[in-house]
DNA sequence: CCTTAAAACGAATGCTCGTTCTTCTTTGAC
DNA sequence: GTCAAAGAAGAACGAGCATTCGTTTTAAGG
C-alpha cells in the first residue's frame, strides 16, 4: 500500500502559479477588493474547488501575492547593494529609480506594492512582513552611506542611518509621483538628484 | 406658499460633516473597503435614509473623504510656499517631514492618503483630482528650486523640474517609511537630508 | 394650531460575495 | 485492469452588502 502524491510535485506547483498569475492580473486591474474569487478562478480556468485546494481563503492568495511582489522589490535591492564595483549612494538611487520606472506601467509591480501598503495598514501580519522587508531595503542604502562616509564622500560625523533613510525613501516617493501624476521619466529625476546631491 | 428649506442651513452643513466625520474614522480604521455603509451609519449615529440623503452613494462618501484628504495635504503644501520669508528648498522639505510625522499616527491623515492612492488606480475621476493636487504640490517645489537657482544656490542650467520633483518625492517617501516600517523621526530625517544637500 | 414639505427612519430587497460540500474524474501503484 | 486516494468540479449556501422606498417625525410658515 502506499499514500503517494497521486500528481507529480511539477503538476502542483503549476497549478499554484497558474493561480496566482491569474491573481495577480486580478489585483493588478482591479485592486484586492473589487476583484472576487470568482474572477480569480474564472482569469485561472479553473473551478472552484480547484483554486481552494491551493489557496484556503482570498486572504491566504493576497498575502501571496504581497509577499512575491515585496519579495521581487527586495531581490531588486539587494542586487543593488552586492553590484560590483560598489555603487555609490546616487547611483543606486539612480538604477532603483529606473527600475521603478519599468514597473510602474500598466502591469508593473508597483501598482500592485501600491495595494499591499494600504493593505499592510489593516493586516498586521502583512504589516510586519512588508515592515521587515522595508528595514532590509532601507539597510542597503545605511550601508551605502556608511560606504561613503568611509571613503569621504560624506563628513565623518555624518548619520548614516538618517542619510540612508532619505536614499531610500526617493524610491518609492518616485514611484508615487510616477503613478499618481505624471512625474518626470528616471532619466530627468536621476539628474535632477545629481545634481542636488553633489 | 413657500419652498423654504425646513432647518437651517447650518444644521445641513453639520449633519454631512457629521457623516463625514464618522465616515473618517471608520475609514481610518478599516480602509475604504472593509468599511460597510453600515459601519458609518452607526458610527454616524443615523439612519440609513440619513445618510443616503447627504451621499448618494458610498462611492460618493469615498471621494468626498479622498478630496479633503488630498485639500487638507494641499493647503500644508500651499503655506510652505507662500511663506515668509522664502523657504530654502530644503527648509520646506524639513517641514513637510515634519507634519507627515504628526499625520502618520494612528490616527493620521496619511493612512487614508495611502488608501485613497490605491483606490486612484481604479477609480479614473479620482485619479485625475489625486493627479491635479499632486502637479500642483510638485509645483511648489518647482519653484522653490528655480528661487534657490536664481539665488546662486543651483548651479545656473539646473532643471528646475527634475529638482523639484526630487524634492518633492522625499515628503511622501517618508511618509511611506514612517507607516511602513519603523523609519527614523521627522528630526534626523531632516538632518540626513541636511547632510547629503548642503 | 394646522398644514406642508423636508428630513429622518428602518424594514425590505436583491444581489454578490467567500466558502463549503458532495460528486465526479484522474492518477499511478499493484 | 483494478482500486484507492487525491484532484478537480461546480452547485448550493448563508451572510453581508449597497441601496431603495414607503412611512413617520419634525419644524417652520401661515
Amino acid at each position: 500500500m502506499c499514500a503517494m502524491p497521486r500528481v507529480s510535485e511539477a503538476h502542483l506547483a503549476a497549478r499554484r502559479q497558474q493561480i496566482l498569475d491569474a491573481a495577480r492580473r486580478c489585483f493588478m486591474r482591479d485592486g484586492f477588493h473589487n476583484t472576487s474569487m470568482q474572477d480569480v478562478i474564472a482569469e485561472a480556468g479553473l473551478s472552484v474547488g480547484a483554486v481552494y485546494r491551493y489557496f484556503k481563503s482570498k486572504n491566504d492568495l493576497i498575502t501571496a501575492i504581497a509577499e512575491s511582489v515585496i519579495g521581487d522589490a527586495s531581490t531588486m535591492f539587494e542586487e543593488l547593494a552586492r553590484h560590483e564595483p560598489p555603487l555609490s549612494p546616487t547611483e543606486a538611487v539612480e538604477r532603483a529609480v529606473t527600475f521603478v520606472e519599468r514597473e510602474t506601467g500598466p502591469d508593473g509591480l508597483l501598482r500592485i506594492a501600491l495595494q499591499v501598503w494600504a493593505e499592510a495598514m489593516r493586516d498586521p501580519a502583512l504589516a510586519e512582513f512588508v515592515g521587515n522587508a522595508y528595514s532590509r531595503m532601507r539597510g542597503h542604502f545605511v550601508h551605502l552611506a556608511t560606504r561613503a562616509r568611509d571613503a569621504g564622500q560624506l563628513p565623518a560625523d555624518a548619520d548614516v542611518e538618517a542619510i540612508g533613510a532619505v536614499l531610500f525613501g526617493m524610491v518609492p516617493g518616485y514611484a508615487l509621483q510616477r503613478m499618481l501624476s505624471n512625474g518626470p521619466d528616471a532619466k530627468t529625476y536621476a539628474a535632477g538628484l545629481r545634481t542636488l546631491v553633489p
